[in-house]
DNA sequence: TCTTCGTCGATTGTATCCAATTTGATCCGC
DNA sequence: GCGGATCAAATTGGATACAATCGACGAAGA
């Protein structure tokens, strides 16, 4: 139980901590594991041992703690009563339910953003697509992934419904491992998702709303089979599950 | 600081603590706060003062802490950074977003009870259902609600889907408040809210997903419409927002 | 009288200590 | 040799103490 597959943990961040604006250390850190957690520097299955990590960044147990439950809270760790918490397995059938809940909320969240979205969220929408676009050219995996959250995450901070960026955050941090490795796994995969963004984004830039929501829901459900097909065929070094 | 607009945290459990079977303090605090909000034995916009919370349950800050911070990822509590925390407000804006929300997602997991659901799963949907009726015939709303309560309950359980579940518990608790003022308003409510729950669980015991997916809908579609008329017209006594 | 700054009380955030529980291993008996 | 009970180490849960921060109140100056 709670095999720890690899010191993992201890390949993080040096054993400084430049924590230079702590507003608050909990979040702090959370995000930090996150982080990591999400590009796999930190695999699922990995045992967290809150003393460790409180050493690790130089803090008490109180605010790796706060973290630790932040982490649950989002769906990237589990924790169990008294025996402690591990970064969150990996599976397709994750995977798969993850998509069949993203998909209607996702395309809620792009008609909002037809409705709602301003200039300023259109630029930035545009500059992230154009990033996106480039890094696509020149096969930079990591500058698409994370263009294409940033076009995500525009998304649904204008979808202009409080409680879906709520339920969107929670989803779409479960979603952000695999969609790491969909963009590192697969270059044909870049390719499509680019198309879609721009016509995505040309959508809502018309203020078509019900076009947004029809893109959004066919663009996850076509990176859903991808993304399917490229763990069936192993290219993904996911950790194998028990 | 702290204003109880009615001593209404005191009302809960007696001043001691009979915390039984505490596997875990904090969740078994994070339940009882919940039950008294969702109930609004706990108005929204009270604030939750830690140390007060602490001595009226007996238990010193950290069980506290952990429970707020359950509460907030629920959504029922918001905490500002260094300022505290309160209870989540309530507004007829918010209730829309949660509906909208909440629409796909119930329909998804009737769809997924409709294709999982096994005989001790129908036999409790029934039970549940008869309860609901009785309640309803009888005019008591509190009983009805907690008969409704129990069966999307059950519905999530068989949906087939964990992140299914998880997506719901969120955004299922934000509406309970709601659903608990819409039983309270109105009797004209209970009685369609009993066809519909009748209509969906034989669709179910059909193996009809589509159609159970279909009820859903129109069955949060219509209480949305029933319960903000009754929010605007001012029916249900929620505290008024700042 | 209005504005601004400083101080104080209230409350949360962090650190540390102790208790409870689980896990794994060792030892004994069969 | 194997199974079950007992004990020790590791780790988390809870309690308490201390520090940091925010908001309000009040005084001083323009």
């Amino acid at each position: 139980m709670l095999v720890p597959p690899s010191g993992a943990v201890r390949n993080l961040s040096p054993p400084a901590h430049d924590l230079s604006t702590p507003e608050l250390l909990g979040r702090e850190i959370a995000q930090r594991l996150e982080a990591d957690i999400v590009t796999l520097r930190i695999p699922p299955e990995t045992r967290l041992i809150e003393d460790d990590i409180s050493r690790r960044f130089g803090v008490s147990r109180s605010p790796i703690r706060e973290a630790m439950r932040l982490l649950e809270a989002d769906g990237l760790v589990l924790r169990l009563p008294r025996r402690g918490s591990m970064v969150a397995p990996m599976s397709a059938g994750d995977f798969d339910a993850i998509c069949v809940c993203r998909a209607p909320l996702e395309a809620l969240a792009s008609a909002g953003a037809a409705r709602h979205a301003d200039a300023e969220a259109m630029a930035a929408l545009r500059t992230a697509l154009t990033q996106m676009a480039d890094a696509e050219q020149r096969g930079d995996a990591l500058a698409a992934f994370t263009a294409n959250v940033a076009i995500t995450d525009t998304l649904h901070a204008h979808c202009g419904n409080p409680v879906l960026r709520r339920l969107l955050s929670v989803v779409d941090k479960l979603a952000l491992r695999y969609r790491y490795c969909a963009y590192r796994g697969a270059s044909g995969f870049m390719e499509t998702a680019v198309a879609a963004n721009r016509a995505l984004i040309a959508a809502i830039d018309l203020r078509n709303d019900a076009e947004a929501s029809r893109i959004t829901e066919d663009l996850i459900r076509q990176s859903r089979l991808d993304t399917l097909a490229m763990l069936q065929k192993g290219i993904l070094e996911i950790t194998p599950l028990g």
